[in-house]
DNA sequence: AAAAAACGTTGACTTTGGTCAACGCTTTTG
DNA sequence: CAAAAGCGTTGACCAAAGTCAACGTTTTTT
């Protein structure tokens, strides 16, 4: 139990045995099914969740209600909507299960504690939340100096993993574009 | 000197006169004109860099040699190019001053030691980046979700110092558009 | 096993943003 | 102070993405 999230946290920084056992008893361990919702629009969210095994997506509905998604989260990847987790105030993001999910879970309090008991936490938060910065920033700069081939391209490259198991209409979301587009844009690419 | 630097940081964790003295010992001032490069691609990104006056901003270089502003960076905010800073590797972005400037540099070495040395550093620089992540998420998910008219009416009404001392083109480039669009949404949005 | 839902593709048409050129105005430079 | 560069706007035209509808296939549900 936890193995991943403990083998991630010790990539970033090392552990003694006692601090995991320490940190193990502030995590929860959660089993989400395909299609539910670990959190609502409207909702204040409760917890950062690891993912041990599963798939889910973080997304939000424009005004037309069509979902826009903004990340998906495969194993060893940490999914929150970090604004409302951290204010208190009401989330802007739905997130839920693209398949059946094992989450680690990491409540308010939990955290808050750890930050104080284990300085090592910390770092990892820092770590953590760095990385997480630098991959978004690619991301926007590939958004807005890329051409839809190239951004798609280098999707696939950097996300095999998420071009298997993800239907192909969610990487369209992704990317903010229509399913018919994202198409059109490998057929162009396959003709080449 | 580093008045604006100390005042942004008890914002987020106060600092006791001695912290703030030891901390000071890692800081180095240095004025930008307009224009100047403060990094280029290609270099690496040797500091991080807080903007006690003035303006500068982060970009890249398309395949057409266009600028695309990924950034831009007014009094309090902070900027790098965290990816080169962070690694060693050759620098993705320009930074340069819109404005003559006043910065306060911190080394790489000095990043280094003040984590080690300042718990409350690491603090700091923690809910700096978690601060950016976020609103770098809320950027990303206007722009794959928001109208044009949507996404730059918010832009000026959450930055308009920003709206006020940049010109026109480069928020156009900031937004992913060509300065002939981003004047008409600006007419469309003034004649409703 | 049958029915329903989800998915990806294609075509025809519309809407939107990009491109190129020109112009007047302001700011910077020599 | 004069010349040059930078800036924002507009018009005409072009290219690209969105929309709507239809279809065949696969997956899920019952």
């Amino acid at each position: 139990m936890y193995e991943l999230f403990f083998r991630e946290f010790n990539k970033k920084i090392a552990l003694t045995p006692e601090e995991q056992d320490l940190i193990k008893k502030y995590l929860t361990p959660k089993k989400l099914r395909k299609k539910q919702y670990l959190l609502q629009e409207g909702d204040v969210c409760k917890f950062v969740a690891f993912v041990e095994k599963g798939a889910l997506r973080q997304y939000s509905l424009d005004e037309s209600g069509n979902e826009r998604i903004i990340q998906f989260a495969l194993e060893g990847w940490t999914i929150s909507d970090l604004y409302s987790f951290l204010t208190g105030e009401t989330a802007t993001y739905h997130i839920d299960a693209l398949e059946d999910s094992e989450l680690v879970l990491i409540s308010k309090s939990a955290h808050e504690e750890l930050l104080q008991k284990v300085a090592k936490y910390e770092t990892y938060t820092r770590l953590k939340i760095t990385g997480a910065y630098i991959a978004m920033q690619k991301r926007l700069t590939s958004i807005i100096s890329s051409s839809l081939e190239e951004r798609y391209s280098s999707f696939i490259t950097l996300y095999p993993d998420i071009v298997q198991r993800v239907p192909q209409h969610m990487i369209a979301s992704y990317m903010g574009l229509q399913p018919e587009t994202l198409s059109r844009i490998r057929r162009r690419i396959s003709s080449r």
